[in-house]
DNA sequence: AACTCGACGGCAAGGGGTTGCCAACCTGTT
DNA sequence: AACAGGTTGGCAACCCCTTGCCGTCGAGTT
């Protein structure tokens, strides 16, 4: 069970141990043929490093953590996957964690794995700034759908997005937005809200906040009901799961869509696709956004070239019509 | 940065190394006023094991696997999350693998991990039984979906689930199945295939098998297409995503649902209750089915009685009746 | 032929915990 | 008062690999 160690090699292949971990991890520094020879031992016995041991002295052990906020959410599927891809890629191992929407189980997970993995990517995270920073300390962070100066960070540009979303809504007429907003705590939630008012303001439309909404479909109902009363014709919901809440209620209410009201969510999950009527959506490249994360985060853990200073990477959106936006309903006077 | 060792709590509360670690990890060991004290110190030192160094020792790391042929289905969600929230629970890590529909990556994958994880959960592994077994000597194996002799396994019910499925058809008039087979080295196709057609057989229904395709979203097509022309009334994809491509083919061609055939898929995901119409699927306790991988991979890597043989768990199924099912056409003649 | 220098291999000291074994001590017993 | 037996703490080896340092040896120089 325990396999061979350096030892076993080192003696099949009568040289000393030195010699087999440097034919391994220092190739320039042991002759090319004594190399082959400890190789073709070490193959024959079947030999695998022992990681830990490896991690015990580098203190690094290719393995990265990966901390989503919700992992229920669909939404992180595609961030997960494009970061799985790269890590594989280098052959780094990824760690998920899920923080249940919770900033303590998200802090109390990080501390606990922070001697274990080389690095984190902390996916929306729910943490205060002072948390961030700290843990930035400890171990090379990079920050998604986040941004906080000093750290690296991976997002869509939700400034363009925002605009694109208003000036969508505005040439179908409309001059009344609502936005659902999303958790309290959440940064995407600030950003999309400041984004959307601005971009509103801007074209002379008035926009309204309510909320703040857990993002799921089950939140939709209060979502709608809500927006409803504030008497919008057009609803932009923080996600689109709680967006296809708000279709679900308006459907039941008889609130017709786009007739009545437009919607429209953000992160065109599959299931934007697949709703009645199909929703409209600020998407992105998702899995652009996990695999630019690692590969920040890699840089940063074992730097390939010399050191720069924290990236703030911004990836462009993309609005995707769908039925679930149309012309503003004419005014009941 | 490489925070307090166990030398460091040592010196500061006046005992020996060995002291301290076993006020830590076998607190009978030690006397209780001793232990209190070596704890205050370690706390106010801010030490932290490092797991590393424990790993080392033990070959254990409180860190488990979790393969997952395909991280792009949606299905494998449920399953992720109900597999960390467990091993959360118990203070493990869960590393996530994607194998990508490819035995080869999936081989190598939990090769690469073997020596620094405690144990595997492979879910719908599509490796051949003898490599299966080969891993299950090296670390501790619980398959998902899929069940092989001598292993732990967690399936759900697909003998009892096909046959409810079946029934629900016949129930409709259906006389004519086909079923729109899963990737070729996919255990769960070839079981679905066999409860279907012993189920079929049994109540005296003709059933045919076409494929096998990728269970996405874009086959759909051409499995719907294939279904049209085997002339069944009723379609039963391999699992939702395959099912949804193909209610979709079937929109795009103006052959009505459920009016001129019905359509099942399996798995239940999101997206099923959101499509036009709705999916009536194969469904079950996801979350629970990961559950309970992780407590049985967990008594394996830390018994807690003695140990017992491989269990292998089958948990019920329920058939979600939505939409895209209803009675048979009148077949015209 | 004496000398320099680079290449290569080996020795041994960690890295941070764990644990078998022994010694010291304390309690209670006869 | 001598002794048996149980507790508790310390010593040191060990887990497996990495790496600084040194010694050796052979090739190239003059």
């Amino acid at each position: 069970m325990p396999g061979p160690t350096i030892y076993d090699v080192a003696a099949a292949a009568g040289v000393a141990t030195s010699t087999v971990s440097r034919a391994f991890s220092n190739p320039t520094r042991v002759n090319a043929t004594t190399r082959e020879r400890v190789l073709a031992v070490a193959t024959e016995l079947g030999y695998r490093p022992n990681p830990h041991a490896r991690a015990l002295l580098s203190g690094r052990n290719h393995t990265i953590a990966m901390v989503v906020s919700d992992i229920t959410n669909p939404h992180y599927f595609e961030l997960i996957r494009g970061a799985e891809m790269r890590a594989r890629a280098s052959e780094y191992t990824l760690v998920l964690v899920n923080a249940e929407e919770s900033p303590r189980v998200e802090y109390e997970q990080i501390q606990r794995l922070a001697s274990s993995v080389d690095g984190f990517v902390l996916a929306a995270s729910r943490l205060p700034d002072e948390n961030l920073r700290q843990i930035a300390v400890q171990r090379p962070v990079v920050l998604m759908s986040r941004e906080l100066a000093g750290l690296s960070s991976v997002v869509l540009d939700h400034v363009q997005g925002c605009r694109q979303v208003v000036e969508h809504l505005a040439s179908l007429g409309h001059q009344d937005v609502v936005y659902l907003a999303g958790p309290r705590n959440s940064w995407m939630a600030a950003t999309r809200w400041s984004a959307l008012r601005s971009a509103a303001e801007a074209l002379g439309i008035r926009a309204t906040r309510i909320g703040p909404f857990t993002p799921r479909v089950s939140q939709g109902g209060a979502a709608a009901d809500g927006a409803l009363h504030a008497g919008a014709t057009a609803i932009v919901a923080h996600n689109d799961l709680l967006a296809i809440g708000v279709l679900r209620r308006l459907a039941q209410r008889a609130v017709r869509v786009p007739d009545d009201v437009s919607v429209v969510g953000f992160d065109n999950i599959f299931a934007a696709d697949l709703c009645t009527p199909t929703l409209t959506t600020l998407g992105g490249a998702h899995a652009d956004l996990g695999r630019s994360a690692v590969e920040i985060l890699l840089e940063a853990v074992a730097p390939v070239r010399t050191k720069e200073s924290a990236p703030q990477v911004v990836l462009p959106t993309e609005l995707v019509l769908r039925g679930s936006t149309g012309p503003a309903a004419r005014p009941a006077v």
